[in-house]
RNA sequence: GGUCUCGUGGCCGAGUGGCUAGGCAGUGGUCUGCAAAACCAUCUACAUCGGUUCGAAUCCGAUCGAGACCUCCA
């Protein structure tokens, strides 16, 4: 087995990957935001992380994969006048906040489902971390990177820089940073607009809210993840990955929290992904530019000629690199469904195939090793899908009989396909659509009734006959009345 | 304005200093009662201008264009 390479974020380079204990591999990838429904951009993050986590089970490894759910500590705007995403939601719909996060978890829950993902070993919520959290604030105080005003804690981003280095994973300098901060009003709590929040003091009308040695008040948003990783990773894991749009502020935040508070650089492997877009910019929820997984399967959309399966959903994302902008577009969709269908289509009729000669016409081993070395190369997914359409044509081969294979070849194929198709890239062989089999057998069978009812309308008894027998053969009893023919399904 | 990334044929999207990505669409053929599918063959490329090199779409520089981040954001 050849060995996996991964471009890590922080070096701009792949690396060999080496998990730090063997055959053990910890995962951490930023969660969504409870708020509102997941878009197709979110869910193409947390895609290509499903991806990763297959693989890295595949090959074999011990992975404990913690993916967060953001439920409290988001800042609307800038911090001193920050109110928390989820409260004001709340506001808005006068609602509980925990029931806005409960409805969202749940539609988060159900579209992952939907798309076939593999649930992560620990789904933790910050909400459930705020004494995790609080305890890292006093250590960060304790070590003198941070400071107290007026009921909030921020961390002291130029003190820490001394010694450190703020900007290492986003390739940013401090000067720029300091240059380049856009002044915004009631900034004055914090010594330097760099600085960033621990702890928040909680306004009368905030409505999430905890107590801390500090006041009333609430986490801020980098320190969840800090907390719950250390919890659950230790003070080094292998992975952490998330959106490219997470890599400054927040996770140069969270390299520096663990730094002062663990003493160590907490990742070794950064993972980021690009975005979806859609119209050539970033779907975001804020813009109103997006497009929700659900809108797939209605149909429901401005964006949309008809309904996509989420299988073809997912066949059309896994298309492109995890590392490469993704233009979202009908068309390319539509393009996406045939590919999609004519690998499915080839994997039914390999089912069906039987060894043809005691010789084959194709290296199947070596084309098995091309499609380990396109994931093992940093989880090219685009050259996997190649390397399967390589397989899709010999199996047609084989079927049209102008190609042979012989039985371990076969064996290999039928193994191989399996792995990289359903265990690996996790594309489903859309059980999810039964409804629709359903809805095409009944229009069916209401076809050969009609057909029927012409044939012995011209006294064609011998083909009526042969449509009700053989239906009954399958199991399908035609039953004549005078209000016309119904059919039963045994 | 600052930092960074990218610019591939009709569309989507890989990759590489010299050798076919792949899918969709197109064209010709095989097959077929017709159609579809499948198979065979085939046409469209590497933003622009310079430089390095025996050779660059791939390295370097400039220009133009696009996007991300700098503020919550996958």
């Amino acid at each position: 087995m050849k060995d996996l390479y991964i471009y890590n974020s922080l070096s701009s380079k792949k690396e060999k990957f080496i998990p730090i204990e063997k055959d053990h591999v910890g995962m951490y990838v930023c969660g969504p935001t409870v708020y509102s429904n997941v878009h197709l951009g979110n869910v193409r993050t947390f895609m290509s992380f499903d991806m990763v986590y297959r693989y890295l089970l595949h090959l074999g490894y011990k992975v404990r994969y913690v993916r967060n759910i953001t439920d409290a500590g988001h800042l609307e705007n800038d911090a001193d006048e920050g109110e928390d995403r989820i409260a004001k939601k709340a506001h808005i719909e006068k609602i509980e906040p925990m029931e806005v996060v409960q409805r969202y978890t749940v539609d988060f829950h159900n579209t992952l489902n939907r798309f076939n993902f593999l649930p992560p070993s620990i789904e933790p919520t910050a909400t459930g971390h705020i004494i995790e959290q609080i305890e890292i604030i006093k250590k960060i105080i304790e070590n003198g990177y941070a400071y107290e005003f007026k009921g909030s804690v921020y961390f002291d981003v130029l003190k820490y820089n001394q010694k450190n280095n703020y900007g290492i994973l986003s390739g940013r300098k401090i000067e720029d940073l300091i240059h380049n901060t856009r002044l915004l009003d009631g900034q004055s709590d914090k010594k330097n607009p760099q600085d960033f929040a621990l702890w928040k003091r909680a306004e009368p009308q905030h409505i999430m809210r905890w107590p801390s040695p500090w006041g009333i008040g609430f986490p801020g948003w980098h320190l969840e993840c800090t907390a719950m990783s250390t919890k659950y990773l230790g003070k080094k894991f292998d992975i952490h990955g998330g959106g490219m749009d997470l890599k400054f502020p927040h996770h140069e935040c969270e390299i520096a929290q663990a730094e002062i508070c663990n003493d160590s650089s907490p990742v070794n492997t950064w993972m980021h992904t690009n975005m979806l877009t859609l119209n050539g910019q970033k779907m975001a929820k804020s813009t109103g530019n997006f497009i929700l997984p659900n809108d797939f399967f209605t149909g429901n959309s401005k964006h949309l000629s008809k309904t996509f399966s989420a299988g073809c959903v997912r066949f059309f994302i896994l298309q492109a690199h995890y590392r490469s902008v993704l233009d979202f577009s009908n068309e390319a969709l539509l393009a996406s469904e045939k590919g999609y269908n004519k690998l499915m289509e080839s994997i039914r009729i390999l089912d069906t195939l039987s060894p043809s000669s005691n010789t084959s016409d194709f290296n199947v081993e070596s084309w098995k090793e091309n499609c380990y070395n396109a994931m093992n190369d940093d989880f090219n997914s685009p050259i996997l899908i190649a390397e399967l359409f390589s397989i899709v044509k010999f199996i047609n081969q084989v079927k049209d009989g102008s190609s042979t294979v012989n039985k371990k070849d076969l064996k290999i194929i039928i193994n191989t396909v399996n792995i990289f198709v359903f265990e690996i890239l996790g594309l489903q062989n859309d059980n999810e659509d039964a409804n629709k089999y359903k809805e095409k057998l009944e229009e069916t069978l209401e076809l050969l009734i009609k057909m029927r009812s012409e044939a012995r309308a011209n006294k064609d008894f011998e083909l009526s006959d042969k449509i009700r027998i053989e239906l009954d053969k399958i199991g399908i009893q035609l039953k004549d009345s005078n209000l016309g023919t119904t059919f039963k399904i045994d």
